[in-house]
DNA sequence: GTGAAAGCGCTAACAG
DNA sequence: CTGTTAGCGCTTTCAC
């Protein structure tokens, strides 16, 4: 900065109020003019480090991803981020944690992070689910995306979740409003979060349709592509064959895709199949393509990069965002379609 | 720091001496003792910031991912690359751009974490090929991990690459060696460098065991799972049907898996099928497991962390990493077997 | 063994 | 409108 004024022939402070722009401080404009041109000659960039030092705030967030190596869409939530943090001149941080990591862990994963003088740091997980947290007491501003505490300790400013609920009652009501009537619905883990959640959503579409809720079979899986396989063959091979297949995610739906082919079903003639998350390069490359629910993950990262860069909220806000059904070529009308 | 001198009951200077483990600076076991304790106790953490602020050095890595959002398995390159720069006390920044970004975009990205004090930074693809680097001045440490500058320019200190050649070999070689005479090659887009060499190793495979190159018939796609179907179909449905498909990737394997199944052919009886790049979530959970090549990003990315941290070598390395074959089920000696 | 003081690159009073 | 100066949290030389 120095040789810049030196070069502008000007003060170095000034240098410092011409390139942050501050319009509370009159520079004249032949001054401001010369100063621009000997930043840019000399390919002057200011050191957000001593910038952040002296005006004490900090202009990167950090985000912890509690496994992003094992969840292959985890990327949206960070690009959302990142273009939100960016248009507010931003940087973002990240470090994976292993899905299994201790609190410890974590709590060293955030103090890398806060060291290094992030101003506030988002936890991020693909699969909306407690995750542990570390002790960081409090100390920096903090928001949840599509995960939670597992300590059962607050939130911080912000818990952003997909709306698998809706999502789950949306995929439901898409199928039965094609006219199925026989439905099984293979799901994740029992005790998962987002499978209770969906689940739910169907029951109340079954609800709003009138049915009953045992109306619909349900089984447990691991969201795996062989567990979709095997539940799906299972219940393929037996009598009373479902004409329509809700699946945990686009992986099982993908099981479900080759186990209906080994058993010499077509999708959507003979079984419609829908996923759910919308995985990229996954359901909409399938053959034929996969009916599914997008996750928002782009826009739950966007939200917590606006919300923690803007003002503290008054109180933590809690928000489920909207999960479209996307409806492409696995589901069709039942055969023998009777009404 | 003052506060944590105060508390100790010492100066300031001596808890950085203690703090930072300096043994050249004679300190009281005892002192060192109540300082340890005071840092402790007071929760104090040095700001990095500040830190290489004095000793003008960094202790964080940037890198810019060319497209992890469009690519489920960047994050084992994040991770290798991580785990390697946390022994070494450095954390890792990262800054998605789009895979197709313009050099201005890459210029932003990259001054981003320079301004914000990363020692060096790491491009990083999945996809192995070329990428926007921006106009960087050489001001900064830089490596390639699987991807080189576009431009032409000298790939940094580093550029590290997986051997797909080797990995071509290695595949071509054990389906040669389980007996198939008659194979397809299911490639990714002709202009494609992974495509190439993978081919290449094909070649070197055939020659090795003394077939002539027109006995495998090769054909160009995308990479992605319906090219994968639309290729095999093509291929399944002529006469003299292949026994072996070599696939692109493990996209276009699925493919291979779908189209196989539509026409009646089980795999790996009637046809085996070998996948590229060891997809999480995808190769080892397809029925069958997919056999295909590991593609070493994990081992990438500590590598890269390993030089860039490291003294700068005397010059640029190249190296090409092992991609190892993983044999699982989808492939097997072709029927009638006739050796 | 320990402490005082300078300075890393920057911002923001305040004086001119 | 511009320049001087103190100080953000740290490291390190040098004197004690």
């Amino acid at each position: 900065m120095n040789d810049v004024a030196r070069a502008a022939g000007v003060s170095q402070a000034t240098v410092s109020f011409v390139l942050n722009d501050r319009r509370d401080i009159p520079v004249a404009p032949a001054t401001r003019q010369r100063v621009l041109e000997a930043a840019s000659t000399l390919r002057y960039r200011t050191d957000r480090r001593a910038q952040e030092l002296r005006i004490g705030r900090s202009t990167t967030i950090g985000v912890v991803s509690h496994g992003v190596a094992s969840h292959p869409f985890a990327g949206s939530i960070l690009r959302g981020l990142q273009r939100e943090a960016l248009r507010r001149s931003h940087a973002v941080m990240v470090i994976d944690v292993d899905v299994e990591a201790t609190a410890a862990d974590v709590t060293d994963a955030v103090a890398g992070l806060v060291d290094r003088g992030v101003g506030a740091v988002v936890h991020a997980s693909a699969g909306t689910r407690p995750v542990q947290i570390g002790d960081v007491d409090g100390a920096v501003r903090t928001a949840f995306v599509a995960c939670w505490p597992a300590d059962g300790s607050a939130p911080g400013e912000a818990l952003l979740l997909p709306d698998d609920r809706g999502g789950g009652r949306a995929v439901a009501a898409h199928v039965l409003g094609l006219g199925h009537r026989s439905i099984a619905f293979l799901g994740g883990p029992a005790r998962d979060h987002a499978r209770r959640e969906r689940e739910r959503g169907l029951d109340e579409a079954l609800g709003l349709a009138g049915l009953p809720l045992d109306s619909v079979r349900r089984f447990d899986g691991d969201y795996g592509t062989r567990s979709g396989y095997r539940l799906a063959a299972r219940v393929l091979e037996g009598d009373d064959r479902p004409s329509a297949l809700l699946c945990g995610n686009d992986q099982m739906a993908l099981g479900a895709y080759l186990a209906a082919r080994d058993l010499g079903l077509r999708v959507p003639h003979d079984l419609s199949i829908a996923g759910y998350d919308d995985q990229e390069a996954l359901a909409n490359q399938l053959v034929p393509e996969l009916s599914t629910v997008a996750l928002p993950h782009d826009a739950l990262g966007a939200r917590a990069a606006e919300i923690l860069i803007g003002d503290p909220p008054p109180e933590p806000v809690t928000e489920f965002v909207e999960c479209e059904v996307v409806v492409r070529e696995s589901t069709s009308p039942p055969p023998l379609n009777t009404y």
